[in-house]
DNA sequence: GCAAAAGTGTTGTCCTTACACCCATGC
DNA sequence: GCATGGGTGTAAGGACAACACTTTTGC
C-alpha cells in the first residue's frame, strides 16, 4: 500500500513488518456521520433537521451528525446518533456515500459518511428538542449548514431509487395500512401522481400484501381494506434481476 | 453537532464561535482509498491486484490502495492512485461505499473509501509491475489481505447492477466494436448467457449504436459489423424511470 | 343527497422470451 | 467442404398505460 512507483521495478518488495508503524505515518482526519432521516406525515415527505450550533451558520439547518468515536464501527456510529437524537433503535439505516471535500467544514477538513433512513413519524414522538430538532418539509428546503444540502439531495435521489426496488416504505406505514396510504407514500417520495387502478393492480400481482379482512375506522368516506406486507414471502422470493435498461 | 442530549432542553443553544477548536476535539483516523479496477480480456472479467507488502499478509493479494493526503479530495485521491499505479487518467471512477470496521487493518483503525472502475485492458498496458501488479481473474479469487475480499465482492455486485443501468461497458470495448464483443462483455460481467438474437434486438431498439459501415478484420469466420456507441444521444435521452419493481 | 374515496376491467401497445435456419469468411 | 460465428423473424405471453362508472360511508 505504501510503496511508490518511484521504487525500482522488479525488486523483491521488502515486506513491512510493523503495520502499526506504517499506519502511524498516515495523515489522520476527523470523521463524522450524518444521518438523513426521512419521515412521512400528512402525505408529505419530511426530513429530521436541527439548527446548527455553529455561529457562522446561525439560523441555518443541519443534518443530525456527530463524530465517530475511536474504534467505533461506522454503522454503529450512525445507529448511536439516531438513538441519541430520537430514542429509536428499530430503524434500518443504509450507508449512502462519503463526502470529503477539503473545505466542506469550516473547522478544517472533516470527512463525513452519510446514512439514510426512512421511518414513520407517528411511531416515534420526538422527546428531544435540543437545537430545535424538528421535521422539515423536503420540498421547502432553503440553504443549509456545511454541504448538508448536497448530502440531502444525494440521499433523496438515493431514496427515490431505493424505494422503487425495495419495500422500504412499509417500515414507515402503520402495521396495517390501506392501499391509499401506500400510494400516498409513493407519490410523496417520488414526486409524481400514479394511476390508482394500475397501482393497485401492480401490488395485487406481486402478491406480497396480506388482506387481513379489516377495514379502516373513523374515516370520513368509504373505508378501505387494510393490508399487511408479507415480509417473509418477500425475503424468500427476492429475485435476481437481469436486464439491460438505460 | 457536538451538543449531547444530556443538555437541558429548551435552552437557547450557545453558539460555537470557533469551529476549528471544535474539530480539534474530534478523534482522528487514518483514511485510505482502495480502487477496484475491473478489466476485460479474453472474454473474462479481471481485476487489478497487487501482492500485499505487509509481512502478515505475505503472498496474499490486495487492492490498489493508498492513504488520502492532507486536504486531498476523496475523488482526487482515487484518480491519483489510479494514475500512479497504471498511468491512466481517462477512466471514470465511482465511489461505492466506505468500510470502517475497527479491526479491518492490522496497523490499527483505518477507514477506507472504495472506488470502482472498469476499463479496457488492451488500451492500458501495465508499465509498472511493482508488487507483482497484475490482472487477476475475478472468478478464481482466493483469500485476500485486509477485508479486500469483502470490498471486492461489494464492488462486483455494485458493478453488475450498474452495468445494467448505465452504458459503462462501452468504455472498456474498443472504440469500434462488434455486437459479439458487446455481448461477451455483458455475459462475462453478469455471469449469465444471453440469447444472441434478443440481445441484438434489445440494442437495436435502443437506437444508441451507430452503424459505421465497417466490418471486423482478420477474424476466422464471417466478419461482423462494427458499431460505435452514441454517447451524445445517450446523454440527451437519459430518462427518469418511475416504476415499482421488487 | 352530497362529498369523498373505494373498488373494479378492458383494450391496445409494447417488451420479453423462446426458438431455427441460411450466410459469409478463413482455413 | 467444413467449422465458426454473423445475421435474421415470428409467435405467444406478460407487463404497462390509459381510461369511467358504481359503491360505500360520514355528514
Amino acid at each position: 500500500m505504501k510503496k511508490k512507483n518511484t521504487d525500482l521495478v522488479f525488486h523483491e518488495p521488502h515486506l513491512i513488518k510493523d503495520a502499526v508503524l506504517l499506519v502511524e505515518e498516515y495523515p489522520k482526519v476527523p470523521l463524522t456521520v450524518d444521518c438523513v432521516i426521512f419521515g412521512f406525515e400528512e402525505n408529505k415527505l419530511k426530513v429530521l433537521l436541527i439548527k446548527s450550533d455553529l455561529e457562522i451558520y446561525v439560523g441555518k439547518l443541519s443534518l443530525l451528525g456527530d463524530m465517530v468515536k475511536n474504534n467505533e464501527e461506522l454503522d454503529d456510529a450512525a445507529y448511536r446518533i439516531l438513538k441519541e437524537r430520537t430514542g429509536m433503535n428499530d430503524v434500518f439505516l443504509d450507508q449512502v456515500r462519503s463526502f470529503g471535500h477539503p473545505s466542506r467544514h469550516p473547522g478544517g477538513r472533516v470527512i463525513t459518511v452519510a446514512y439514510c433512513s426512512l421511518l414513520n413519524i407517528n411511531h416515534h414522538e420526538l422527546k428531544i428538542h435540543a437545537n430545535d430538532l424538528h421535521w422539515h418539509d423536503v420540498s421547502t428546503l432553503e440553504e443549509m449548514a456545511f454541504d448538508h444540502k448536497e448530502i440531502l439531495d444525494v440521499c433523496y435521489r438515493w431514496l427515490q431509487k431505493r424505494i422503487q426496488e425495495h419495500p422500504l416504505g412499509f417500515n414507515l406505514l402503520p402495521d396495517k395500512f390501506s392501499l391509499r396510504e401506500l400510494q400516498n407514500l409513493y407519490e410523496a417520495i417520488l414526486g409524481v401522481t400514479l394511476d390508482r387502478r394500475n397501482f393497485r393492480k401492480k401490488f395485487a400481482s406481486m402478491e406480497l400484501l396480506i388482506d387481513i379482512n379489516e377495514m379502516e375506522q373513523d374515516v370520513p368516506h368509504r373505508p378501505g381494506k387494510l393490508y399487511k406486507f408479507d415480509f417473509e414471502k418477500y425475503e424468500k422470493s427476492k429475485r435476481k434481476w437481469v436486464g439491460i435498461d438505460f
